[in-house]
DNA sequence: GGCCCACTTGACCGATCGGTCAAGTGGGGC
DNA sequence: GCCCCACTTGACCGATCGGTCAAGTGGGCC
């Protein structure tokens, strides 16, 4: 669906998307209808396939914004940090005050991980920062500053720790607070430390 | 639905679970019909709703299922450890490897943290399987086996590391080996040991 | 052999789904 | 002032959904 959209259709886009985003993150993808969205948002049903070719098409837009905009502060936090380890922290704190920040993308996030039609979508993204943080690892390992060991396997591990916290603090299980960052960040250093 | 089943009643049940649940786990639950599973098994559709109430209790009861069983498998493991920091291992072992094991429960299980109508139920569960562990973990810090800490926390990072790992594995992106779980096992007891 | 009831069948129901489209509407450029 | 085309409307489509139910069927117990 490639239209040439005025400065009122880029709006009006940008409206869908908002607002179906929330109603995803809220009731689901799946139970959410095409008509809900609409209806919620006081238009015709026509104007939502004006601007997208299918419900499913939506969604793959909307996680696409949200990798972008995660991937541009991940960038942005690694911007002024010396040395590989220092670089890890940074990249684990910024990944998680983004998700702590945008529930509802990170809700879908999680779905979209549950469901083959998305989850190719999201495997590229996620496995460009998994390859960025096992560069690090591996420097870090080469510097001497963590224990040897597969670094995309410890990559991963990382984003395990971060994904089930944040979900955690989504869920009101623990509280936004930079303790939990904190100690999400020890656990993870001291894990890669290792025996030493 | 409190039906009294004979056995042959009993035997259906438990085909219908264990058809749905590979349905379930391979086209995502919403998008499986009844009509498909009672279909797929060369059975009326009024079979479906002689032994389960809706769509939605079957997976209820599958998830139910799935918990227990898991349950059994840690407790088990848990059985002849001596120390805390053992126990902690074994834990970690057991629920990796039984995860590995029943890639079809472990997908519903991701599914299900997802939809409000479902993980409410997983909840308790979790709640006990994370208490049970802050409890070794406690005990652990007394015996200065591993440093202090928030003991819910760090459990909870135990287990995202478990279930980012056990992904993986199902993903094909990791060979479901020993290395795995001896990664993971080494990277959470470090991480758990801190500074010292 | 006959009866009971657990079990099975599949047509049927109203609701709702994602998606289409012919008929407008209205704002910006000329 | 008019025209063009980006945008909007909402009735409509066929398909399919979860769920119901009256009518059987057949195995086990007396």
């Amino acid at each position: 669906m490639d239209r040439q959209l005025t400065q009122r259709g880029e709006e009006r886009r940008r409206q869908l998307m908002a607002y179906a985003t929330s109603r995803f993150a809220e009731n689901g993808f799946h139970p959410t209808s095409v008509a809900e969205i609409t209806e919620g948002m006081g238009v015709g049903k026509g104007v939502f396939y004006w601007y997208f070719d299918s419900k499913e098409a939506l969604l793959r837009a909307i996680l696409a914004d949200a990798q972008l905009d995660l991937r541009r502060r991940q960038r942005a936090a690694l911007a002024d940090a010396a040395t590989p380890s220092e670089r890890i922290e940074r990249g684990i704190r910024a990944s998680m005050r983004w998700s702590i920040d945008h529930a509802d993308y990170f809700r879908l996030f999680q779905f979209a991980a549950t469901d083959e039609r998305f989850s190719d979508g999201l495997r590229k993204g996620e496995s460009v920062a998994v390859k960025d943080a096992a560069t690090q690892l591996r420097a870090a390992m080469d510097a001497g500053e963590i224990a040897p060991g597969d670094p995309v396997l410890l990559s991963h591990a990382l984003l395990g720790v971060h994904t089930h916290l944040v979900h955690l603090v989504h869920r009101g299980v623990l509280e936004p607070t930079d303790e939990v960052i904190d100690t999400a960040v020890s656990f993870c250093l001291h894990g890669l430390l290792g025996r030493r």
